[in-house]
DNA sequence: TAAAAATATAATAATATTTGAATGTATAGT
DNA sequence: ACTATACATTCAAATATTATTATATTTTTA
């Protein structure tokens, strides 16, 4: 069970728009650094500070094959992270009964104080 | 369908410890400021901050009920990925047998740092 | 009408994140 | 052994986020 601070933290990490690339990438399979410059437009050093900032939280993982670095997912979690934010959802929830229009409306449940 | 860009947005608005415990509490219903004061650890001011960027991102709204402003929940997309973030995971993703590469470079076996 | 309650806003200070530039390291090929 | 390739690391500057303090706004109640 992941505590407060590290659901905040794995978040975090996956937050920004480079690392969600590379993530959604690793999720279709292994790729090395030079197949992440391909398509990402920042520069080599730059992928290397994300792939590490991901894998020191220990979201991917890498073997050596010569001279590449393969990287994979290791963490379960991410590829249903993605495919949350890749859903369109038409819907808002539903408001409470209790009227933002009207202003009429109490407040459900019990306050005290 | 949400941009890269908005896909990294939403995330990075979610990810606080103090955020992530104002969209649970939202999860169960509808939460005024002075509720969030019980359980959270941070000053008035700060939860206001919180709420006001959560609300500037469409992720809640609030209606007014006399001086109480009542915040609930609006995109649907956060059960579902609060939810994910609560769920264990036992197992890591399985490992790649071999580099897609150069299909050479087999795993377990010689990994090195 | 004045006071208080509930909450927001603004300014600032502290801290964290991100990027860029330069440099470093290991391996493969010759 | 030398060079090129593939990648990482370090440091510093720019930027963004967070928390704090003080103050303001709105509504209710006395």
């Amino acid at each position: 069970m992941r505590s407060l601070g590290q659901r905040a933290e794995l978040l975090r990490v996956i937050a920004h728009p480079a690392r969600i690339r590379i993530l959604e990438e690793l999720t279709k399979g292994v790729k090395c650094v030079s197949d992440f410059e391909e398509f990402l437009e920042i520069s080599q050093p730059n992928i290397s500070q994300h792939l590490s900032l991901l894998r020191n939280h220990g979201i991917i993982d890498y073997y050596m094959d010569g001279r590449l670095r393969c990287y994979f997912l290791v963490d379960p979690v991410i590829p249903n992270i993605l495919e949350l934010l890749e859903k369109d959802y038409p819907e808002s929830l539903p408001a409470p009964a209790c009227c933002p229009v009207t202003k009429k409306g109490k407040y459900p449940g019990d306050r005290r104080r």
